[in-house]
Parts: structure tokens; C-alpha cells; sequence
RNA sequence: GCUCCUGUGGUGUAGUCCGGUUAAGCAUACUGCCCUCUCAAGGCAGUGAUCCCGGGUUCAAAUCCCGGCGGGAGCACCA
């Protein structure tokens, strides 16, 4: 048989063998394909809890759920998820609005679960009067017992009446810790969030959008599920942690008949030594140990930008942890690589010293001398005032026997003359290929500043309280010539971003 | 402790659903060379993974099955 025989022989007995198959998934970019997702009709939510200062992890999940919006040409929504009158305060929500401005996250609502608590009261009375849910009255400590211990409670046995009737009485006569609502679930369930999980409880606090009107807030799971489904969200992401929270999820949008999300989790994302939360993040500000939210080694939004990083460094660098539940203690190195291709093309060239030792240079052609702001792109050019005395490292300094030649980079070659005190002689200047290449600082108008160079904040568990640097420098007068917030390279130091007249917060080498 | 999730080079991942075409792609880190008045950026090349371990299925397994082990999370009137 030819070979063509045996194939037109296979494809007639088994045209399985000839089918092309799905072929594999080219180099993908970006995030992975949703499931169920339809072009035009996929709805994502961002929602934070405005409890706390926006930080990575926030920029993770925001960037995750703008991605896919937009590569499905759907819509992102912002929800506040503000039922915890306890936590949340007003400023907080205008801090994670700003913290998404600066990401470029753009979203094309915005909203507070807060605004349909009346709305969640209805689905309340409702879970109520099917009797998927009861009130229970019973200290704290007897509800956590009997959820370890598998023991229903004895409010779970009441009439439908005395429900209504109790519930009734958490909006006059119960005060706070009285009365919650709980979902009827399983009390011996092997998943520990199905053991009759509380959905409503009384909150006394104000709430710093709707003040003292309501105090009966609902839980989490409660709340998440029923607006999710209201909000029209095709495709809830959350962390990882709250993947057991997906059974009661789906099981209230069961019970109530309401359209169901579908519910995706990825891991969360932190930076090795670098906490996110409030817990231990509160103590270092009240203790001092850090300036405040802002403190350039904390990982929150404001701290990274003050730090020098960019946003498009931030979304590029999310995008390429992938979409996944594996536990990720991400590498700092890579968003600063990222960070450094952004910044560098736009970042002006200055010398800075910051262990100076003084030169003296003779025979200087001119007291000026003008050097461009940047070795490739155009970015203008400098003009510097030379005295004889200059600033060198120390480091370089010390290498110098008389006799050596050295090039000042920008003006020209010096031949050393004497070693203590340190003095040299210009000697023109051609261009040599072999000469040792030094940064220099005029003292003629030399800027003292400050430089602060943050470093990991905790080393294990441990607080490291030398994690942030403080140098003193001299850099160019051209220096106060610059705006605040932009980015410098100090050459042969590292990236710096100008942090305020005096001082500049090193970003990464 | 119980339950759930997870495990690919130093690091982060792609590939795992639908087993072969990849003894594994990319990024980052590292090394070397080129370029360069920077220890930056850019260009090129390279080092580096028996795909956690042990069994099994199969002609064939990172990919499927079973059992271990490691890591993380949940067990709140927080989200």
C-alpha cells in the first residue's frame, strides 16, 4: 500500500485519526481565558473595603479585573464594600479612588454596597420567610462552641413568627452583640463557613456615609453574593482565602433564585518583608518606626510612587505574575527591572557624591562647562560653574597615585599631581579609551541633600531598623531645577526621585 | 487538629484541562562579549529544571491515577 492508500484508507474507517486537533494555545499574552466569558457581555468588580490605604495587593486585584474587562470589552465596576461601619471611614474611600487614578484603572461605575442596604433587608426578610435563615440570640462564645463542636443551635429550632418577630426587634429593641441573622446551613458540614454563618449583626457605629440611619449591616457573604449578582458581574475574582466562601456564595444566589457569578480566585500578592496589613503595619506609624503610610519601604500605593515607581511598571509586573493560586512571595527585582526600562529613557543624568573627598584641579580651561542631560535622548543640556575645588568619591580618590590620569566625565582629563591633599592638573581633552571614568561635584554651588535609601522593613519577623538609609550628598545646583517627583540618575549611583528640595528617595540601581 | 488550596531552573511564570511535535518557552537574576565619557539603558551569547518525592496506567507522562512530603489559607457578630 502507498501511503496515500493507507490514508484515504484511515480516513474512511477512523476520520478521528486525521481531525485536526484543538491546536495548542499559541504564546499567549496576558492573562489566560475566561471561562464563559462572551465578548462584550463580561462584567468584573473591584471591591475594597475602604478600611485602609490602597497597597499592591489592591493593585493586583484591580489591575486583574480591569485586564479582563477590557480584553472582553466589558465593564469594571467599583463597589465599595462598605458594611462594617467599624472599619471603614470617609477618607479611605477618596484614598483608594486616588490610589486607582494613579493606576490608570479605569472603571465605569462606581458604587457602595451601603447604597442597597434596604435592598439586602428585603433579601434578608426574604431568606427569612423560606425560612433558609433564622435569628439567634446567643452569646458569642455559645455560637463558636457549637460550631466547633458540630451542635446546632437552639434558635434554629424556632418558628418562622418568632423569627420575623426578632428581627423586627434588631432594628428597635436588640442593641449590638443582642441578635445576628444566620444562613441555615449545615452545622456539621466539613467546610467550617457552612456551620450557620451569621448575615446580619448590629453595629452601633456610625457609618461614614449614611451615619447613624442604619445598624443592622450585613456580613460579607451575604452582601458579596447578592450585589455581585444585582451588579450584573459575570466574573468575581477574589484571593485565594476566601475559596471556601464559594459553597454559601453560590447557595444564597440558589436559594433566592438570583443569577449566579461565576466566582474565580487567584493568590494573593506581598513582597518578602514588605507586610501589607493593618495589623502590623498600625504599630511601626504609632511607634514611629515608619514616617506613615507613605513611608517609601511599605508596599502601599502612595509609598511605591514616592519611591519612584511607575504605574505602567506596576501593571506590567502584575500581569506577568500570571493568574494563579500558587503562593507567591513575589521578587522586588523584577518590578524594579521593569521599573528602571520605564524610567531610564526619561530619567536626567546628574553627579552626585556621596562620600566626598576634594580635589583641587588646576589649569582648567573654563569656568563652565555644559553637559548634556542624557547620553542618548535629547533632553537638553546643563550648565555648571567650575571653581578648582571639586568632589570626588573617596573610593575613587583613594585609588589616585601622582602620575595617574583620570577623566572627569563631561570635562576632560586630569593628571594627578599630589596625593595629600589631593591635587590634579587638566591635561585636555581627547577622548581616551583606557582611562578610568569618574562622576564629579563642583563645591563652587554644590547642593547638599539628603538621599534615603529604603531596604527591606522586616527581615523574617524581625523589624529591621536599619532598613531605611539616610546619606548625606552633594549634587549639582541643577537639582533644585527640577520638579518634585521627577526622576533622576545619579550617575554611577542609581535612580533617585526627587522627593522635595532637600532630599531624594532612592529607587533602585 | 480538621478542611480546602497549592508544588515547573536562584526567583516569578508558560505549558498541565485535550499525554507524544518541548528533556521544557518567557521574564528576572547571574556570567561573558559588543556598544557606551555611568557600575544605567540597548544588542548578542551563555550558565542554570532528572517539571516536590514514590508508585501505577500507557508504546509514550511535567501533563492521567494512587500514596506520601513541603508550602499557604480557613475554622470571626472582618472583609
Amino acid at each position: 500500500m502507498s501511503q496515500d492508500q493507507i490514508k484515504r484508507q484511515i480516513q474512511d474507517k477512523f476520520p478521528d485519526l486525521l481531525a485536526e486537533k484543538p491546536k495548542k494555545q499559541e504564546e499567549r499574552e496576558g492573562l489566560p481565558p475566561l471561562e464563559g466569558a462572551e465578548h462584550g457581555k463580561v462584567v468584573t468588580r473591584f471591591p475594597p473595603e475602604p478600611n485602609g490605604y490602597p497597597h499592591i495587593g489592591h493593585a493586583k486585584a484591580a489591575i486583574i479585573d480591569e485586564e479582563y474587562a477590557k480584553m472582553y470589552g466589558g465593564k469594571l465596576i467599583l463597589r465599595f464594600d462598605d458594611t462594617n461601619p467599624e472599619a471603614e471611614r470617609l477618607e479611605y474611600y477618596a484614598a483608594i479612588k486616588v490610589g486607582l487614578d494613579w493606576l490608570e484603572v479605569k472603571y465605569d461605575r462606581v458604587k457602595n454596597t451601603s447604597d442597597d442596604i434596604e435592598l439586602l433587608y428585603k433579601k434578608c426578610q426574604e431568606m427569612l420567610d423560606g425560612n433558609y435563615a433564622y435569628v439567634c440570640t446567643c452569646k458569642q462564645e455559645t455560637i463558636s462552641a457549637n460550631r466547633r463542636e458540630m451542635k446546632p443551635c437552639k434558635c434554629s429550632m424556632g418558628e418562622l413568627e418568632q423569627n420575623k418577630d426578632r428581627w423586627d426587634k434588631m432594628f428597635s429593641k436588640f442593641g449590638q452583640g443582642d441578635a445576628i441573622v444566620r444562613f441555615r446551613g449545615n452545622m456539621s458540614s466539613e467546610n467550617t463557613v457552612m456551620r450557620d454563618p451569621v448575615m446580619f449583626r448590629i453595629i452601633e457605629t456610625k457609618h461614614p456615609l449614611l451615619g447613624d440611619k442604619y445598624r443592622v449591616w450585613p456580613s460579607y457573604d451575604f452582601a458579596v453574593a447578592i450585589e455581585d449578582s444585582i451588579d450584573g458581574v459575570t466574573h468575581a475574582f477574589r484571593t485565594k482565602e476566601y475559596e471556601l466562601r464559594n459553597e454559601l456564595y453560590y447557595i444564597i444566589l440558589d436559594l433566592l433564585k438570583m443569577r449566579k457569578p461565576k466566582v474565580i480566585e487567584f493568590s494573593r500578592l506581598g513582597f518578602e518583608g514588605m507586610p501589607v496589613s493593618k495589623r502590623v503595619l498600625r504599630p511601626l506609624i504609632e511607634e514611629g518606626k515608619v514616617s506613615g503610610y507613605d513611608d517609601p519601604r511599605l508596599p502601599t500605593l502612595e509609598a511605591l510612587k514616592r519611591r519612584g515607581i511607575r504605574q505602567d511598571a506596576i501593571r506590567k509586573f502584575v500581569l506577568s505574575l500570571g493568574f494563579t493560586k500558587a503562593d507567591t512571595l513575589a521578587p522586588f527585582e523584577t518590578l524594579e527591572s521593569f521599573n528602571r526600562k520605564i524610567v531610564d529613557p526619561e530619567s536626567i543624568r546628574l553627579h552626585m557624591v556621596k562620600n566626598p573627598a576634594s580635589i583641587k584641579i588646576r589649569d582648567l580651561p573654563s569656568g563652565t562647562i555644559t553637559m548634556p542631560n542624557h547620553p542618548t535622548k535629547d533632553m537638553g543640556k546643563r550648565t555648571i560653574e567650575l571653581g578648582e575645588e571639586f568632589y570626588l568619591e573617596s573610593e575613587d580618590i583613594e585609588k589616585l597615585k601622582p602620575g595617574d590620569a583620570i577623566r572627569f566625565m563631561g570635562l576632560g582629563n586630569v593628571k594627578i599631581t599630589s596625593q595629600s591633599p589631593a591635587e590634579g592638573q587638566y591635561v585636555g581633552d581627547e577622548l581616551g579609551t583606557n582611562i578610568p571614568k569618574v562622576h564629579w561635584v563642583a563645591q563652587k554651588n554644590a547642593q547638599k541633600i539628603k538621599v534615603l535609601i529604603p531596604s527591606q522593613l522586616f527581615i523574617g519577623e524581625e523589624f529591621n531598623a536599619a532598613s531605611l538609609q539616610e546619606i548625606n550628598v552633594f549634587t549639582e545646583p541643577h537639582y533644585n531645577e527640577l520638579k518634585e517627583g521627577k526622576e533622576i540618575q545619579f550617575v554611577r549611583f542609581g535612580y533617585c526621585r526627587k522627593d522635595s528640595m532637600l532630599q531624594a528617595i532612592y529607587t533602585h540601581k
